[in-house]
This record gives C-alpha cells, sequence and structure tokens, in this order.
RNA sequence: GGCCCGUUGGUCAAGUGGUUAAGACAUCGCCCUUUCACGGCGGUAACAGGGGUUCGACUCCCCUACGGGUCACCA
C-alpha cells in the first residue's frame, strides 16, 4: 500500500528520471588501488577565493592522497549559482598551482579529467536526482510544499516557545501528506523541496571516531533536512553523501565547524546504504579580532588579508606559506626541518595522528622567521628568478632596475649568501626593495644622517683619503687596514680595543671612519658588509657617491 | 539559548600516571663584530579552577569557568 504509495509518488516528482543507483555503481565502480592507498579530494565554491584555511586543509588531502599512493582530486561545489564568481574555478586551479598543490583528477582548466566526474556539481544533476528518487521509493524522503514564509513562521514559533527550531516532528506538515495533496501542490506548479525523512530521536546521541578528534559525542538528526532544493539541487550535505560515495572518496578533511552536521550525514550514509568514509575534522586556522579582541575563524569576507592571493602578492614565497602550514600540521616536522634541511616537504613522513585537535592563531612572526630561513637557503640565482617573477607583476619599478641588469642584481642577491650562515634579510619578496634600494642610482638617496658631533671637515678629509687611497684590487684585509690609516691620520683610533681602553684619547674610531663611508656610499648607518658593497658598487660608483656627499657636506 | 569541540609560557607546541614540564618563534641580557644581518651562550615565562580515582596526576573521571564552532532551499 505504502510501497506503491511511494513508488508512484517518485514517479510523480521525478518522471525524467530513468537510472537507478545500481546504474551509477556500475558506471562508477569501486577505485583500483592498492591496500592502504588513500583517496581525498578538495572542493571548494567555485568563489574564486581561497584563504590559509583552505589550503591548510588542502595540504593535508594533498599529503594524505600522495604519500599514500592514493588519489587527490578537485570538486568544485557549485550547486548555488549566487556564490559562484566568474572565472572562479580557474583562479582556484591557479593559486593553488602557485603553491604546488596538483590534483590527480577533477575539473581542469580545460574541462574535467577522470574517470569518476563529472567533478562539477552543477553536471550531476541526473546522479543526485538518481539516488533522491530512490530514497523517495523507499519513503526516505518526501516532498515539502513549504515557502519560506511558512518555514519563518514555524521557526518563530518554535523559537517562542523555546523548542529546538526545525521542520521536524508535528511541525514537519508535508511529512505525511497524502499523495493527492502532493499532486495538487504538483498540478499548481507550486515549487517544492526534498526532505530527508529523519528516523533520529532529540536528546539521543552516539559515540563516533573522528580521525583527529577521537571519540566524540553525536547527538541524532531528527531533523528532516532539505536534501534537495526547490532547483532540484542537492545541498551540501546530500552532495557530499553522494558524490563521496561515488567518487570512492576514503579520507573526508574539512574544518570542525562541519561538526555540527556530521549527524545528518551519517544518517544520509545509512539512508542510501553507503559505507562511511572516514573524516579528519581539522582544528580551524583563528585570528584576533581588531574589534572585540578575542580569537575567531578567519572569514572570507572579513580578513581578506589572509586570502592566498594577499600572501602572494605581499611576496611570501608559497613555499614558504607551505613551510609554515606543515609546522602547524605535524608538531615534529620543524624537529624533521633541522635535522633535514634540504629535503622537500615531501619527503616528510606525514601523520594524521600529529593533527592538533585544537585551534591555533596565525603568527606572523613565526612566518617571517621561516621565510628568512628558507629565502636564506637560495643561491643568489634563485632569489633573482624568483624577485624578478614577483616584481614583475607586483613592483614595476623593482623589476625595471634589476632586469636591466640581471648580473648586478644577483651580484647584490650574492652579498652574505652561501656560507654556513647566511644573511637574513628577507622574509619575503616585498622586503627586497627597501633593502637593495641604494644599489640603485635612481633609487638611492641619503636616508640616516651622521651625527653631528663629528666634524665635518673630518668626514670630508676621510672621504678624501679614501679616494685617494681606495684600490679595487685590494683583498679585504688590505682594504680595511687603509681604513684604519685614515682613521688614525685623523685622530681617529684605528682599532676598536684601542678606542674602549682609553676613548678620551681619540676624537672616534675606526668604526666610525667607515660609518663615514657608509652613509656616502648607501645613504644608511646600517648595510650590509662594505667591503662587499663597494666593490658590487664598482669603482665609478663608488667615486660618484664619495665625491657627491663631499659637495654635499658644504 | 540548545548541541558540539577545545583549554600546557605572549604564540606554535612536546608530553600519554612518577620528567629539574622539551623545542621553535617572540622577548630580555651577554658574546662575536667597523654598522646591520647572521651566529653562539644564557635569562624571564606555562599545565584554567575545583572535586574525585590513585601510593602518586599535566596525563584518567566529574563539575565549573573561559574560548571557539554551529543551529539556511550557503557551503
Amino acid at each position: 500500500m505504502t510501497e506503491d504509495k511511494n513508488l508512484e509518488l517518485a514517479e510523480l516528482l521525478y518522471p525524467h528520471i530513468k537510472t537507478l543507483p545500481e546504474d551509477m555503481e556500475r558506471r562508477y565502480p569501486p577505485r583500483n588501488l592498492p591496500e592502504g592507498a588513500k583517496v581525498t579530494r578538495f572542493a571548494p565554491s567555485p568563489t574564486g577565493f581561497i584563504h590559509l584555511g583552505n589550503i591548510y586543509s588542502a595540504l593535508i588531502d594533498e599529503r594524505l592522497a600522495h604519500q599514500s599512493g592514493g588519489v587527490f582530486f578537485l570538486r568544485i561545489e557549485d550547486t548555488d549559482e549566487k556564490r559562484a564568481v566568474e572565472g572562479g574555478t580557474e583562479l582556484i586551479i591557479d593559486m593553488l598551482g602557485k603553491y604546488g598543490i596538483y590534483f590527480d583528477e577533477g575539473a581542469t582548466k580545460d574541462g574535467d579529467k577522470g574517470d569518476y566526474g563529472p567533478y562539477r556539481q552543477s553536471l550531476r544533476k541526473e546522479i543526485y536526482q538518481t539516488y533522491a528518487k530512490q530514497l523517495v521509493r523507499e519513503g526516505k524522503a518526501y516532498p515539502c510544499f513549504c515557502s519560506p514564509e511558512e518555514l519563518e513562521q514555524i521557526r518563530s514559533e518554535q523559537v517562542a516557545q523555546k523548542l529546538t527550531p526545525g521542520y521536524y516532528g508535528k511541525w514537519a506538515k508535508w511529512r505525511d501528506a497524502s499523495l493527492d495533496e502532493v499532486k495538487k501542490m504538483l498540478d499548481d506548479g507550486v515549487p517544492f523541496v526534498l526532505r530527508l525523512r529523519s528516523q533520529g530521536t532529540e536528546g539521543k546521541s552516539f559515540k563516533f571516531t573522528d580521525l583527529v578528534k577521537g571519540e566524540i559525542d553525536v547527538s541524532e538528526n531528527f531533523i528532516d533536512h532539505v536534501i534537495l532544493k526547490s532547483n532540484g539541487m542537492p545541498d551540501y550535505h546530500f552532495a557530499h553523501a553522494v558524490d563521496d560515495h561515488l567518487m570512492r572518496t576514503t579520507h573526508v578533511v574539512r574544518d570542525e565547524s562541519w561538526l555540527p552536521s556530521l549527524p545528518l550525514h551519517i544518517e544520509l550514509f545509512r539512508a542510501l546504504g553507503f559505507k562511511m568514509p572516514k573524516y579528519i575534522h581539522t582544528a580551524q586556522v583563528l585570528k584576533i579580532d581588531e574589534e572585540t579582541g578575542k580569537k575567531r575563524k578567519l572569514s572570507k569576507r572579513k580578513d581578506p588579508e589572509f586570502g592566498l592571493s594577499f600572501f602572494y602578492e605581499s611576496g611570501y614565497p608559497p613555499i614558504v606559506m607551505i613551510e609554515y602550514l606543515m609546522t602547524l600540521l605535524n608538531s615534529n616536522y620543524e624537529e624533521w626541518r633541522m635535522a633535514n634541511p634540504d629535503k622537500h616537504y615531501t619527503e616528510f613522513p606525514f601523520s594524521i595522528k600529529k593533527l592538533s585537535p585544537s585551534g591555533c592563531l596565525f603568527d606572523f612572526d613565526k612566518l617571517n622567521d621561516i621565510g628568512r630561513d628558507v629565502i636564506s637557503r637560495m643561491t643568489a640565482d634563485e632569489v633573482y628568478s624568483q624577485v624578478s617573477e614577483w616584481a614583475k607583476e607586483y613592483d614595476p619599478e623593482l623589476y625595471a632596475e634589476i632586469s636591466a641588469d640581471p648580473s648586478y642584481a644577483k651580484a647584490i642577491f650574492a652579498i652574505g649568501r652561501g656560507g654556513k650562515k647566511p644573511r637574513k634579510d628577507f622574509a619575503k619578496w616585498s622586503d627586497v626593495k627597501p633593502y637593495l634600494s641604494f644599489f640603485y642610482d635612481r633609487l638611492f638617496k641619503i636616508e640616516d644622517e651622521i651625527e653631528p658631533r663629528f666634524d665635518k671637515a673630518d668626514i670630508r678629509r676621510a672621504l678624501e683619503l679614501f679616494l685617494e687611497s681606495y684600490e679595487e684590487a685590494d683583498d679585504r684585509n688590505a682594504w680595511f687596514d687603509k681604513i684604519k690609516a685614515i682613521a688614525a691620520e685623523l685622530g681617529y683610533a684605528p682599532e676598536m680595543k684601542l678606542y674602549k681602553e682609553s676613548p678620551e684619547k681619540y676624537k672616534g674610531n675606526v668604526g666610525d671612519v667607515a660609518m663615514f663611508l657608509r652613509v656616502a656610499l648607501t645613504g644608511r648607518l646600517n648595510s650590509p658588509d662594505l667591503y662587499d658593497v663597494l666593490h658590487v658598487l664598482g669603482k665609478e660608483r663608488v667615486a660618484g657617491r664619495v665625491r657627491e656627499f663631499i659637495g654635499s657636506l658644504g
């Protein structure tokens, strides 16, 4: 009786669906993968925007799949046309590609790749409806014709009565509607959503094991959630169950804000007769909200500065972001990194067990430290090519200067690089310009002043003597001996030791003389090693700047 | 508010019943040094609170507090 009713209802609702679940099972058979291989996915909406939290979980997905010889695919969750952004999918693929995250299958810039597609949910309508129709046949789902106003009405009554809001029990007016009632609405062309006929009980709970949270308490779902929207498209929950089953996902990685809907997902998988994947609900990356002073999860709308593209534009090399995220993901990563400074992060034995169940605050200090460290290990050539790639897009002035004479630029980047204890001047590419601007005449300017306590005549004399004695061929020691000699001639201590013993005997020390020269050449009180600077600048430029500085002394 | 998750120094965090409670970043001091950066050495700094269980709790249980998340035809 009721079975007949359900069969008729299913035909009434989805007459155009001729396929059955078994057709889908045949079309998407279990994957032929070695034991232990994990299948994971990254499943964004095509908004074109990826923030730190997204790549945080994408990295986990990627590592789990590729470390186990499995499959990592990209699925586009575009069931809500309102969220879609023109070219959003391409933007996401490009951005992830910049960070070295690649997919084995899924949506690509020219169509889909792989045997389990389509990988864009908007193209999977028939698949969802096949399962939805089956659920109706089995009496596990039913149409609901309530208008948004009616639902709002129900909701406010529930709130007034301090009841759990939602479509369930006596509030679920279409749950037990007769076939005739449904037919009437259908004939009148009233739009409907499909709802799950929940079997759960409010207040009941059970244990569930999440791979990072461990054993957690889950309340039974008892709400007749929407599974197919009035446009016939599934919502997230239904699509998740159908897609991850058919695409044979073994591990679902998502942030913990999904935990509250886990009960629904569990009921959905049971109703559909699917085996549950393993779940990895990750803690969130948080920030301190400027207004409240409290921690909160990153928000796409409020925190554009945590968008991946923002970090990219700021010049953080993608690998630096990855390195930082790895330290957050697996706490033993830093130790491993110190022991294996030259290995690629993919060689690190990534472990689910090491994922922390608690949220973490994003730390720019730490990011910058990692940035300095990573960049300090690059060769001058690598630095040059990465800086120019970045500057080409985000700092045309810098790009123009360095690309005009690559070997000059590389000589600059070579200063203090390559040894056991390399300089760490840059955490990100936007730090480069302020550091090297003085090497370029167009960017050079006197930024710092020599303290007025020094006699201008001394400064002039020191620089004149330098000009007379400077030989580019001198080695480091010979060069500095000459600076010492100049110091002595002016009545400045030629050795720091002498000066410290009796500062009253001298007008200053050799360091001060070097400082005069430093300001003349770099315009600053601080700079990289002067001998190196001199040689990069070249004799001509050195002489020119020193003369000009002498002139400016008046 | 209901439900769920979390809580070791300023930050990220080791720890899995007996530790002087690691390490990294930040911070402070000293050293190296012609400036800066690097590097070296050292310091300050933590188990949210209260009950149990136990010979013994950071570790196990309960309660409280605090923090976070979530309650859509959005994902």
